[in-house]
DNA sequence: AAGTTGAGTGAACGAATGTTCACTAGAACT
DNA sequence: AGTTCTAGTGAACATTCGTTCACTCAACTT
């Protein structure tokens, strides 16, 4: 039966990279589904080959282990995260005028892609404190990467010159802090509007307040 | 072997009900350090049994599962935690002269707390996101009432008269998600001195940063 | 002194786990 | 057309898992 609805795959893609691939994409996605109610060091190479339909060994045709599967899915996560940074990035070229006007169309971004990409953020989220050692390695190193990136972007902006790096650092922790807590919170959340709607405004505040005070921060030695 | 041991503590303890207490506390440290590296969801009922040194069914005498066990930690972590901030707010009564002088004391009672009880603040932190359904919740409920908590306090100060209530808890989450990510941090880096001293740097400036943005903070209908 | 209670024991179970190995069948290459 | 390669198969393994049940024996009650 499952072996029927397989043979349909291949008629529809034919070459044998293409097959391979297609069933990559499918194990990791079914990990990304199953493990969102637990985490990566309580999920089954079982449970994943089983949703995807293959036997337990095929599994090793794709990846050597969980822990090597979740570093893929760390890499595809970040895209995503990275994919939003870039959008909020050009977002602030284009009006460089009100600042609550670019507070609320950063938080608008956010929203959008934690929307469209739930599992990546909730992966993220979970996995950076629960996941296996190597994964948890791996995620804070990125987020630290995000943060030295948001860094240099803030020292780019008029009102920063006698910063130190330190506060550049200390401060986009505080924005990245922020958008982490804001999209949990927003996963958790999911499909309640009325609760979206105070998590949004609750964020733009947020924003708006670390803002005001890097606008009055003097840099001490 | 352990038979041994365990007969020389029932001497220490004649009485049945230190006894079970002294087990139960047994199984709640055993446990605490094992999901350490890994979860909740990923700890085995048969470890914790063996970590105790009690035979896997004696473990139904104190909790009925692990999820139980569960909900009785976030009960032990959050009390560490309360007494955390039980400290930050006396010490503000006795020093309301200088914003410098608070936070520095305030940042310096977390890093105590946090290297005091390490494994309850390292549960919260890993659970909030990881644990079991009934594990989470209970926490982001904790972490609810910490912040309305806040909340309230910060309402008493002076210069947040014309403050909306959504003004407050905004900032109170700001405050709390900073002392998350800074304890979780501290955690990380646990044993390593200098990247405790940058931390806690780092958790100087945002606090500081977010008190500037905060006292010249006027509510916005 | 006799009887009750209950924390901990130990065997047993059915189910699920990761990993091994030899295998099949069909796409890809010569 | 014939050969190679490889994604996926299926049986088998040794462990580990949660849970059951009848039990012991020492601290308690009476």
């Amino acid at each position: 039966m499952l072996r029927c609805e397989r043979r349909y795959a291949a008629a529809v893609a034919d070459t044998r990279v293409e097959r391979k691939e297609r069933t990559r994409r499918a194990i990791l996605d079914a990990a990304l589904e199953l493990c969102e109610d637990s985490s990566l060091v309580a999920l089954s190479l079982r449970q994943v080959a089983k949703q995807v339909g293959i036997v337990p060994t095929g599994f090793y045709r794709h990846f050597e282990s969980i822990e090597d599967l979740g570093l893929a899915l760390v890499d595809e996560s970040f895209a995503s995260l990275r994919a939003m940074l870039r959008d909020v990035r050009h977002m602030d070229r284009d009006f460089a005028g009100s600042f609550s006007r670019i507070v609320d169309d950063s938080v608008a971004i956010l929203v959008t892609h934690v929307h469209q990409q739930r599992a990546h953020f909730s992966f993220i989220a979970r996995e950076r404190t629960a996941g296996p050692p190597a994964v948890r390695d791996a995620i804070r190193h990125e987020i630290e990467l995000a943060r030295r990136e948001l860094a240099t972007d803030i020292a780019r902006l008029p009102g920063t010159d006698g910063w130190s790096t330190e506060d550049l650092t200390s401060l986009s922790g505080l924005i990245v802090n922020a958008m982490v807590s804001t999209a949990e919170d927003l996963i958790v959340n999911a499909g309640r509007p009325d609760a979206e709607q105070r998590i949004v405004r609750d964020a733009g505040i947020q924003l708006r307040m670390v803002l005001v005070g890097a606008l009055q921060w003097r840099s001490r030695p």
